[in-house]
RNA sequence: GGAGGGGUUCCCGAGUGGCUAAAGGGAACAGACUGUAAAUCUGUCGGCAGCGCCUUCGGAGGUUCGAAUCCUCCCCCCUCCA
C-alpha cells in the first residue's frame, strides 16, 4: 500500500477542486488503519449510456481510487433522470421506462468495465432509496435549501434573467443528488466542475443528518472536438469509447493543435513531466505537431481497443487522408439492379446523402466520385450493374453492389 | 384572477399582405490551401427525375387574386400586478 502522501498525489492529479484536503487525508488514514475501504460515489445520467472521452476523465479518477483499494459506487441516476440535470441546460427530459433504464444500465456496465474493475464496482440506482421517500420527506428535504441559494448558481440565475423557464422540480435536483450521498454514506464524491454545487449539497445534507460529510473532488470538463463546448453526445462533438479504432484514431488526429495538449493533460497516462517535454519539443520546432498528435491518437485508440488495432488504424488513416486512398474496410450496400440509375438517387440509396437535392449539391461541388472518377454533371446516370465504389467528400465511402 | 410581451427553417435571430424557401450570425457540409488540423478564402445549406412544381414560419379554421405577416378559437412560454 502506497503512503498517504503518494495516495494523495495520485488522487489530486488533474483535479480542480478538492474539498477538503484535510478531510481527505483523515479519511485515507482512517481507512488504512481500519482496513475499511472508502466509498467513492459518482453519478451518471441514465439517458445517455454512450460513454465518451469526456466521461473517461472521471472514470480514470475512479480507477485511481480503485487501484488504491477503495470501493466505487457507480450510481445511475434513474430517479434524478426524471428531472434532468438543470446544469447549463434548459430542457426537461422525458421519464424513462423501467425497461429502458435496465437496458441502459447493462450498456453502461459493458462500457465502464473497459476501465473499471467489475469486482470492486457497485452499480446502484438511486430510485432504490429515492422512490421510497414520501411527500413529507420530500418537503422536508426541500426546506433545506433556499431560493436565494439556488440563485447563487449562475445557470439558474441567467435562465431566470433571460426569461427562460425554470420548473420548480428542477430545484429539487441538487437536493436529491445530495440525498444520494446520505443514502450511500459516501466518503468521496466525484463530479465535473459543473457539478460543484450539486456535490457540495451532499455535504450539507450529510452534516445535517449527523454523517461525516463527504469529500468533494471536481474534475475538469473535457472540451469536445470543436475545442469550445463541453464534449457531449447531443452536440455531436464527442469520441465514444465504443467507436471503432479507425474512428477514434481519426477523430483524435483531426483535433486542433491547441486542443491536442488539453487532451494530453486530461486523458493521457503520460506523466506531467513527459507532457511538458512534448510541449517544449513542439514549441521549439524539434517535433512536428502531427507526430505528437499521432502519438496521442495511438495511446487513446489502444486504450479502448489494442495497440495492434491502433497501428492498423494509423495505417488506414494515412492511406485514406494522406494519400487519398481507401480504407481497408468500406461499408457495402446491395441494391437491386434496375437499368440505369440517376447518380443523386444512387447516393441516397447508398446512404451517403440525405436527399437527392443534397446529392445534386454534392455533385455540383465536385465532391462525388464513382470508381475514382469525379462526377461532373448532375444529370448523369450510370448503369446499375456490377459494383461501383462511391465516394462523397473525403470520408464518405460506400461500395455498391447491384444484384 | 388582471394587464402586457412572445412562439420563424438544426440553433440564435430579422421579417407586419405580394419582390420571401424567408435577411444576418452560428453550426454543419463541400471545394481550395495544409501537417490530418487550426486559420483563411469560395460555395452549399426544405423536398422533388431537375430552375418549374410541392411542403414549411406553435396548432386548427377563416378573410384575400395572394398570408410567416390580417381575423377567430386553441396550445405553450415570459414579465408585471393580485
Amino acid at each position: 500500500m502506497p503512503s498517504i502522501d503518494e495516495q494523495i498525489a495520485l488522487i489530486e492529479r488533474g483535479v480542480v477542486d478538492c474539498i477538503s484536503r484535510e478531510e481527505l487525508v483523515k479519511k485515507l488514514e482512517k481507512s488504512a488503519q481500519t482496513g475499511i475501504p472508502l466509498k467513492i460515489k459518482a453519478g451518471f445520467d441514465p439517458t445517455a449510456p454512450d460513454l465518451h472521452l469526456g466521461h473517461t476523465v472521471l472514470l480514470q479518477k475512479l480507477k485511481h481510487f480503485q487501484d488504491l483499494g477503495h470501493d466505487i459506487y457507480f450510481l445511475i441516476g434513474d430517479f434524478t433522470g426524471m428531472i434532468g440535470d438543470p446544469t447549463g441546460k434548459s430542457e426537461t427530459r422525458k421519464a424513462l421506462t423501467v425497461e429502458q433504464v435496465a437496458a441502459n444500465a447493462e450498456s453502461y456496465k459493458e462500457q465502464v468495465f473497459k476501465i473499471l474493475d467489475p469486482e470492486r464496482t457497485q452499480v446502484v440506482f438511486n430510485s432504490t432509496w429515492l422512490g421510497k421517500l414520501d411527500s413529507y420527506d420530500m418537503i422536508r428535504l426541500a426546506s433545506e435549501l433556499t431560493v436565494a441559494r439556488m440563485f447563487e448558481r449562475e445557470d439558474f440565475r441567467t435562465r431566470f434573467e433571460t426569461g427562460m423557464p425554470i420548473s420548480i422540480h428542477e430545484f429539487l435536483y441538487p437536493l436529491i443528488q445530495g440525498y444520494d450521498s446520505v443514502a450511500l454514506q459516501a466518503d468521496v464524491e466525484l463530479g465535473g466542475t459543473d457539478q460543484l454545487f450539486n456535490v457540495l449539497m451532499g455535504r450539507d445534507l450529510q452534516r445535517s443528518r449527523g454523517q461525516e460529510p463527504q469529500v468533494v473532488l471536481t474534475l475538469p470538463l473535457l472540451e469536445g472536438l470543436d475545442g469550445v463546448n463541453k464534449m457531449s453526445k447531443s452536440l455531436g462533438n464527442y469520441i465514444g469509447i465504443t467507436e471503432s479504432a479507425d474512428s477514434i484514431y481519426g477523430k483524435v488526429l483531426s483535433i486542433s493543435d491547441v486542443l491536442m495538449f488539453r487532451y494530453y493533460d486530461l486523458l493521457s497516462d503520460l506523466s506531467r513531466a513527459e507532457i511538458v517535454a512534448l510541449k517544449a519539443k513542439v514549441a521549439s520546432g524539434e517535433a512536428h505537431p502531427k507526430e505528437i498528435k499521432k502519438q496521442l491518437a495511438r495511446e487513446l485508440t489502444a486504450r479502448f481497443h489494442s495497440p495492434a488495432a491502433a497501428l492498423t488504424a494509423e495505417e488506414n488513416f494515412e492511406k485514406v487522408f494522406q494519400k487519398g486512398g481507401l480504407p481497408d474496410v468500406i461499408p457495402e450496400v446491395r441494391l437491386a439492379a434496375n437499368g440505369d440509375i440517376w447518380v443523386p438517387q444512387l447516393l441516397v440509396d447508398a446512404g451517403l446523402v440525405t436527399s437527392t437535392s443534397d446529392g445534386r449539391r454534392m455533385i455540383q461541388q465536385g465532391a462525388v466520385s464513382l470508381d475514382g472518377e469525379r462526377v461532373g454533371e448532375q444529370g448523369l446516370k450510370v448503369q446499375a450493374a456490377g459494383k461501383i465504389l462511391v465516394k462523397v467528400g473525403k470520408r464518405r465511402f460506400c461500395r455498391v453492389f447491384f444484384s
